[in-house]
DNA sequence: CGGGATCCAGGGCGATACTG
DNA sequence: CAGTATCGCCCTGGATCCCG
């Protein structure tokens, strides 16, 4: 199951797959992903597309993913101002294993429902 | 980049992945279900495998992994009190998402820590 | 337009004590 | 051994106001 990755003795945190959830889990870093990879857009667009997040936190999210190097953020003009922001190529390898997460998600999800509705009755 | 998945006009927090990120995307779930896709354990094994996890969370997180149908809960025995946990055939299908997550961290784990680095400075 | 600063509520998580 | 119960902290994220 984990031929791969040879059995550690204890499971820590420190663990780099851990850290690596620790950028991207939180509540909106992989659906700001996910609106990037199709193409670049501006700071306001990312807003529109993305139901329901505040701009607070969609600051802090971009910020994040590009301390990360995982999203690019480009100056288009001062005056007014015109933020862009893309996939690095970085960011652009770890779409891949997130896609992996989505197609598991498309096959098995109502399973997990169902054992959700099951479970709480 | 997204080949097999139409783009959404809206991004939103309903979408299955992000649900199911919910799940497993806490502080420890990831790590359980590592640590359970080895082998099953028992309660206390978990607990002295994975650094730092309170008994309190630990047992949350596997209760909230078993209510979604990714982990089982079996009884050995009543006297002396003695529970086996294991991924259920829907955990371990988990597994390879999760897998190809870590190696892409194996991967690009320097490359982020890098940029970190950069941005700090 | 693209943010920064501040205030606030809720939840995740840890520590500790207790139980069948 | 495998939990439950309680308390309390901190941190995430939402709302609002302000700025270049």
């Amino acid at each position: 199951m984990l031929n791969n990755f040879p059995e550690p003795e204890i499971f820590t945190l420190d663990c780099p797959t851990q850290q690596i959830l620790d950028v991207i889990a939180d509540k909106w870093s992989v659906i700001v992903l996910y609106c990037l990879a199709y193409r670049s857009r501006r700071y306001g667009e990312i807003q529109r597309c993305i139901q329901g997040i505040s701009q607070k936190v969609l600051t802090q999210t971009l910020r994040k993913l590009e301390r990360h190097g995982l999203v690019e953020r480009t100056i288009l003009s001062q005056m007014p101002l015109s933020v862009e922001y893309s996939l690095t190529s970085l960011g652009k390898t770890l779409i891949e294993p997130l896609q992996s997460l989505a197609s598991w998600t498309r096959e098995h999800f109502y399973e997990v429902v169902a054992s959700r509705d099951l479970y709480d009755r």
